[in-house]
DNA sequence: GTAGATAAACTACAAATGTAATTTATCAGA
DNA sequence: TCTGATAAATTACATTTGTAGTTTATCTAC
């Protein structure tokens, strides 16, 4: 439940927790492996390997997941935002309070950001 | 040489890098061991596993060396800030844009920001 | 109610990771 | 120069990760 028992994931599941974030609604492993061959096409999991991952995000409780006759319907168990706090945790233990700073312009260097998203930024800042 | 070809590190080899990168001075595996066992005590790193981290961080050209006599010295072949970058980078197509601000307020809740490192960000968002 | 189509469950297997024991080379002192 | 002490090199082995094949259960259309 608390977070500390949240654990990084390997890159395979967590591109497949990110689909299901981006799903309102649970999903079939077939639904999924659609989703996902749109999503990332350069994979191209195939169906079995889908299923092995959600039968191991189960297993670690990043998902739950409830059977309907055939099929089994999977959703988050555990939050894209709380899941953020672990990977941001785990940054912050790699490179240390004073290396924050420099990651964080690394982090924002990409071009990803927008006016908008900067100036939330700074309001943020100001409110520390 | 560019960082395009540098990837991830498991956190054990990270850890190994974190060591060598606060040394000023090559190491050898026995002072490297030392350290990391001031450092990192709750791990309890036997000598010969220093020496595979070691050997497997050469080999992925995170690191140089160079024998004399008996001994041999390990020197980063990869900066920190090489690789810092490498993480955001990942961090960054991982959540993507839009969650990139979210991802920055993670990192700073931390409490390990102090007044200035705050201004001196607060200076770079204006910059930007 | 049987046959084919699907979805799920189980099993497999190579590569990477974490951790170290064993063996070999080399140095320093008797 | 022989002998222990060290450092390095080689080998080992369980677990995790990435990727999927094979087998079984279940649904649907006849």
């Amino acid at each position: 439940m608390s977070s500390k028992e949240i654990k990084k994931l390997p890159d395979a599941e967590f591109e497949i927790m990110r689909a299901i974030w981006r799903c309102s609604e649970p999903v079939t492993s077939p639904i999924l492996t659609e989703k996902l061959r749109l999503a990332l096409p350069e994979k191209d999991w195939k169906q079995q390997t889908v299923m092995t991952m959600l039968v191991r995000l189960e297993k670690k409780a990043f998902l739950r997941s409830e059977k309907n006759g055939k099929e089994r319907y999977y959703s988050p168990a555990v939050s894209e935002e709380e899941y953020m706090q672990v990977e941001a945790k785990s940054l912050r233990q790699r490179f240390g309070g004073a290396r924050v700073t420099g990651l964080v312009k690394s982090l924002c260097d990409g071009g990803d950001l927008s006016e908008e998203e900067i100036s939330d930024l700074k309001k943020w800042l100001d409110e520390q």
